[in-house]
RNA sequence: GGGUGAUUAGCUCAGUUGGUAGAGCGCUGCCCUUACAAGGCAGAUGUCAGGAGUUCAAGUCUCUUAUCACCCA
């Protein structure tokens, strides 16, 4: 073995020889345990988020199927419709083409031949990862059985009434020419202005009087849709108005001034204009009075020819700008103040979102609703953590229907006919609609255009990919599923409606039985990672290093404004100067799962990590000692009269108790006190304790051999059963050590990720040998503490006398002399007899037990002095608050027996040590 | 405006059913001790955001104020 840890070395190499042997894929027997992987995009790239997100699963996954049980983690990806219908309409732009060229279908085959050539880039990114899914079931939304399932779902769900069309708001691109939902709108602060236009009131004749009301707008064309005006109806400054007109400027139109709500008195000038067809506010307000619904603009957001003709043709902003010079001209421009304003963006098209009536499909959700609340009011959904089914809830209370269409043309294509009179029929091809309405073939039918929404058939991922409508063996093995590991960005696009889809078609059977929520991940500042803040960071870039220089021209390429560019750099420069080292990927995903406490959000920063990668050195070199002490060497395997010493029958009770703590923390989720309990463990019990215990008796000659087996086989066993225990956090390193391990304990199995998970074993716990070891610990660090506190030089080997024993001592110390002896690095030492006075001394105290190291010619008295005194201090301040509390009657008579015994027992040994320091001082000051 | 979460060591965070605060990183001193200097040994550091209450006892429970973040409107 090398002597530093290189991850690059090791790696690749395993993964690629666990993915040939099949062993991601299910066992076949024991408990059916299963998780769905949110499908990335098929146009993505591995961030952050999906490193932190797979990790967890991976995790779940490995210790799953190490525990036994028939595994299945279930991969795939989701068709994406817009992202990736702009990657190729991308393509074909560079080759001076668009779609519309090519024609539908020849289009569309042309996505199909992106997605085969480069598609899934991310399934490979999951790779590198050491995500272990069941890559031989890889399924795609858009396979012939997973459409066949959206297919399925669309027809049954329109012939019960559930789906249905309609003239709605849409969120609408217009660019792209498409409904969007609200994931895919961003909402960002912009700086605009707020215009206040004089609205004139209309007279009995509907002729426009010199009396106004104000109206505040920070969109100026909408107005040529103004169907009325509201006021709130407590107003008293407008109450008297309600009823009457106003006359719209430039269009002329009589429009109503309205009382309602949503008019906010304190706002402006407590008027509000009323726009339905391009507000959803507006649009509400509108349906409550019965306003009329103008829709002013084309679909690429062109003023139509409902506008007066001087604006027909012209586009928004150009129209915005004419509108304001027209009403300035005419006077009714009152003011124009700046104002910051949410703008909503399409995230594909970077352009401003309409919203805009067209008609579109939808499904009716509140029939769907009402048992997906139940499934989680009863439990049989949980959520972790539990405080999200409030979100949930509070969604699901209040859902909109949604909207499921898209207008592109990658995507399932919606399952509908109309006839020449509008008529819809709806089935899985043209024939089968003919057949099941009993249609001639002399009527001619057209299929709708349009797509699903890319959520539609995400929505059926928990079963469609099971095999569903077939009942296939997966389906019925592996549905339920037992959790999804997903951020809470996506509770309603996707966990809800899976729920809601999940109880409907699987006879009320929910999908998942948990959701386990994680947060963001975030960049050390606490910021969200981003591409326009430049602060992002590719996994792949932290397990294999980046240079500097690479690093900049990755955050710099393609930005859409060119001057975040230098502050950007700036920024890069100062976090990373010398660039990202190669941390590796165990290293990764062990901070992954020591920072994933509870769904909060993580910062991720390089030093958190170099710890980790620290703890994998360490992890290492461990394993180096293990195999020089015991590679071609006899470690007692098959013979029954191995000799375990305390220290062995110590290591192997604490490794009971971490087996069972981190079993439980993965039941919990905690992945964090998970990866803590092993690192504590490994670290600071094994290598810092169990590793120097063991040289004392491996190093001597007159140690007899039943002993030394009884070492070498603790040794490694437990560095073993350590390796097993974090091999689901980090499943290269172990690994590739596992595999130098096995022979010497004679196993034949070839990998580690399908050995079984350690069990504590309650049998082996051992409270003697731990309180042996604390004791002769608690002797060790006292004879390290005034070593270094009186700067004796480590190596020199130093005589101990001990006083106020007990033989309860006697029998401590022999229990374990050899290891006392070199560890404290101290003489044998002599037991000082109740007549026998000590020499001046500094002294440790173990318990009652004084250690004594004669000052003679190696510690300066005063040192000692002011040692002892600090030493005093400490004790005193805190036996003062102990006394105090026994101290209040209170206390004694109110609180349980038993903290008063403790607190008791607590103030009695603080009182002996003070008692015994004090002497000790008042000794060495006497000299 | 409504809701949720956060506020603990210089930084990032743990802290179980209330019993008097911990880790990692950083910092200080000593040490190249034959697994590891990506290391070893030892050490310092806290008005647990502020206030009030319940309790013998509050980081933990209740109320309140402040600041921050997110979700919804």
């Amino acid at each position: 073995m090398d002597k530093t840890y290189n991850p690059q070395d090791i790696e690749q190499r395993w993964y690629k020889h666990w993915e040939s042997q099949g062993y991601f894929q299910p066992s076949g027997t024991g408990d059916p345990y299963c998780i769905m992987i949110p499908p990335p995009n098929v146009t993505g790239t591995l961030h952050m988020g999906h490193a932190f997100q797979d990790t967890i699963m991976d995790s779940l996954i490995r210790y799953h199927r190490m525990k036994g049980d028939n595994t299945l983690w279930q991969p795939g990806t989701d068709h994406a419709g817009i992202s990736t219908q702009m990657v190729v309409e991308r393509q074909l732009n560079a080759e001076g083409k668009t779609r519309h060229d090519l024609g539908r279908d020849k289009f569309v085959e042309r996505v199909w031949d992106w997605k085969e050539e480069s598609g899934g880039e991310i399934t490979q990114q999951l790779r590198r990862l050491g995500a272990s899914p069941d890559w031989s079931r890889e399924r795609f939304t858009m396979d012939d059985g997973l459409s066949d399932s959206v297919g399925n779902v669309f027809e049954q769900l329109f012939d019960e009434g559930l789906i249905y069309r309609g003239k709605r708001l849409v969120n609408w691109d217009t660019v792209l020419h498409t409904a969007l939902s609200d994931i895919e709108v961003l909402n960002e602060e912009e700086n605009g202005h707020m215009w206040h236009f004089r609205y004139p009131l209309a007279d009995e004749q509907g002729n426009a009087t010199d009396e106004h009301l104000i109206v505040a707008t920070t969109r100026p064309e909408t107005m040529l849709g103004d169907s009325g005006v509201a006021v709130h109806p407590d107003d008293e400054r407008y109450q008297h108005l309600i009823g009457k007109f106003i006359k719209l400027p430039l269009v002329g139109r009589l429009i109503p001034i309205v009382g309602d709500d949503y008019a906010d008195p304190e706002k402006g000038t407590g008027c509000v204009k009323i726009t339905p067809a391009h507000d959803f506010n507006d649009y509400e307000v509108g349906a409550r009075h019965n306003l009329e619904v103008i829709n002013i603009f084309d679909d690429s957001a062109k003023m139509n020819d409902t506008v007066p003709e001087a604006y027909i043709g012209m586009d928004r902003f150009d129209a915005r700008k004419k509108i304001v010079t027209d009403l300035d001209a005419l006077g009714l421009l009152d003011v124009v103040k700046d104002h910051k304003l949410m703008v909503p963006r399409g995230d594909r098209s970077g352009t401003v979102i309409e919203p805009y009536m067209t008609d579109q499909w939808y499904v009716k959700v509140a029939p769907l609703a009402g048992p997906a609340i139940e499934a989680v009011e009863s439990g049989r959904i949980k959520f972790v953590p539990d405080n999200y089914k409030n979100m949930y809830f509070s969604w699901m209370t209040d859902v909109q229907d949604w909207c499921i269409s898209r207008q592109i043309w990658w995507g399932h294509r919606i399952p509908a006919w109309f006839d020449d009179s509008g008529k819809v029929y709806v089935g899985k091809d043209e024939a089968a609609v003919r057949e099941k309405y009993s249609l001639g073939s002399e009527l001619a039918l057209r299929q709708d255009t349009d797509v699903l929404d890319t959520w539609f058939s995400s929505a059926l991922w928990p079963f469609s990919t099971l095999g569903w409508p077939n009942k296939t063996e997966a389906l019925q093995t592996w549905y339920p599923t037992n959790v999804l590991v997903t951020g809470f960005d996506i509770i309603f696009f996707w966990v809800a409606r899976m729920i809601m889809f999940g109880l409907k078609f699987m006879d009320g059977e929910v999908p998942f039985k948990e959701v386990y929520m994680h947060g963001l991940v975030r960049d050390a500042e606490g910021q969200k990672m981003s591409k326009s803040k430049g602060n992002v960071i590719d996994p792949l870039d932290v397990i294999e290093g980046i240079t500097l220089d690479d690093l900049l021209e990755k955050r710099t390429k393609n930005l859409m404004q060119d001057h975040t560019r230098d502050s950007i750099a700036k920024a890069t420069l100062k976090q990373f100067p010398d660039g990202i080292p190669a941390f590796g990927t165990d290293a990764l995903r062990f901070s992954f799962a020591a920072l994933a406490s509870t769904g909060r959000d993580i910062r991720f920063d390089l030093q958190r990590i170099e710890g980790y990668r620290n703890f994998c050195n360490k992890l290492w070199n461990g394993a180096r000692y293990v195999m020089m002490q015991t590679e071609d060497k006899d470690i007692g395997l098959d013979n029954p009269n191995r000799e375990l010493s305390q220290a062995d029958r110590w290591i192997v009770s604490r490794l009971q108790k971490t087996s069972a703590e981190v079993a439980e923390h993965f039941e919990k989720y905690r992945f964090d006190l998970a990866a803590k309990a092993l690192y504590e463990f490994t670290w600071h019990e094994y290598c810092d304790w169990y590793l120097e215990l063991s040289k004392p008796v491996l190093f001597a000659d007159d140690v007899s051999d039943s002993a030394k087996h009884g070492t070498r086989y603790t040794l490694v066993t437990v560095f073993e059963s350590i390796l097993r225990l974090l091999h689901p956090i980090m499943p290269y390193i172990t690994e590739e050590i596992w595999q130098d391990i096995k022979p010497l304990l004679a196993i034949t199995d070839d990998t580690i990720m399908l050995q079984s998970y350690p069990v504590a074993d309650n049998s082996l716990d051992d409270a003697e040998a731990e309180s042996g070891m604390t004791w002769a610990q608690d002797f060790i660090v006292g004879i390290r503490k005034i070593r270094s506190e009186m700067d004796i030089k480590p190596g020199k080997v130093l005589p101990i006398l001990i006083a106020n024993w007990t033989e309860q001592d006697q029998a401590l110390y022999a229990s374990c002399t050899r290891e006392i002896l070199s560890l404290a690095k101290i003489e044998p030492v002599k037991w000082l007899t109740s007549d026998e006075t000590a020499p001046e001394s500094a002294t440790a105290l173990v318990g009652d037990m004084q250690i004594l190291i004669p000052l003679a010619g190696l510690i300066d008295k005063d040192a000692e002095i002011k040692r002892l005194n600090r030493e005093i201090e400490k004790i005193n301040t805190s036996l003062q608050g102990v006394l105090g509390r026994l101290n209040n009657p209170a206390f004694t008579d109110k609180a349980p027996e038993n903290v008063v015994a403790q607190v008791q027992k607590q103030a009695d040994e603080q009182q002996a040590a003070l008692d015994q320091l004090q002497q000790q001082l008042v000794k060495i000051e006497a000299m």
